[in-house]
DNA sequence: CTTTTGGTTCAAAATATACAGAACTAAAAT
DNA sequence: ATTTTAGTTCTGTATATTTTGAACCAAAAG
């Protein structure tokens, strides 16, 4: 597939940024490649060659995305190539996912306070005060998302 | 410092959630053992001692998280060591931050839907509703601390 | 002026991760 | 029946990360 300088550019930025959250950077570069490709649906090959990265890393990286959440394939009758594709529409679920992460840590902290001798009362004050908004978070995060989506009905 | 069993288990799962963040596993222990120990401040060698961790690993990591914002140190005249502590106060920096990460992949996106052929007219407009959502996001989250701090009073 | 304290810095070792290349497989095509 | 396609899986290697240990340093203590 050919691209311009700017998206080969734009595909290591994204790439840079899912490295970040922890994942391998040809996986990285795949969601980057799905984000700025034309055609929505990619095969293994044209991602294998557009990004110059082996069949075995592709496969690897492919499967984990799948696995992971952010890609799926479909395929064709008659044809036996699967064609990858973002699950773009499932941006809540990730971004969901996301923030479930910050807000996970409070069962940390929960812990941690339990485990505290009640000594140091400035810090732990300053740790129920984190607990207490991780939990209103938890509460009012949903309420955002859906009052996002009444706004623009 | 002697430390039970339970903290120390606590210390690991704290430090995993660092891992997770980037943060080198020795960091991430730190950041752990700060959370539990019952006096909030501690010098280098209870850190060393305590985790089990070389000097230079000590050293390094502490800078890093000094740097990073997490931590602080105090001292006091007429000693000479320095007494790390946790800036705990800091939650409100550190949750913003994390949620700047999320956030900032809007202008990413946005790149993304400039350099987009209007082809894919599905992709895109999942794309632009993403986008306007983080937008939405970037303006309410602090609100909603706001609407927290006042809810508290 | 020598030793101790509270670290820092550097080189090297240990460990973990990511990737390539080759061998493999099952289904389809020739 | 052989070849091609569309991958998968399994080493091995390259690379990056983390940590240690040892040398070093400046300030304070003896």
């Amino acid at each position: 597939m050919a691209l311009t300088e700017h998206k080969k550019a734009l595909i290591e930025k994204i790439g840079i940024f899912y490295e970040k959250l922890g994942m391998q950077p040809a996986a990285g570069r795949i969601m980057g490649l799905m984000f700025v490709a034309d055609r929505p649906e990619l095969t293994f090959d044209e991602i294998r060659e557009t990004l110059n990265i082996s069949k075995s890393a592709t496969s690897t990286a492919l499967n984990l995305l799948i696995e992971t959440g952010p890609v799926e394939y479909i395929t064709f009758a008659g044809d036996r190539k699967r064609y990858f594709k973002l699950k773009t529409s499932n941006w809540r679920d990730s971004l969901a996912q996301r923030f479930n992460n910050i807000i996970n840590f409070k069962s940390l902290l929960i812990e941690v306070l339990e485990a505290r001798s009640d000594k140091a009362t400035e810090f732990n004050s300053c740790l129920t005060e984190f607990i207490d908004f991780l939990e209103y978070l938890q509460h009012e995060l949903p309420l955002l998302l859906k009052k996002w989506e009444e706004s623009r009905k």
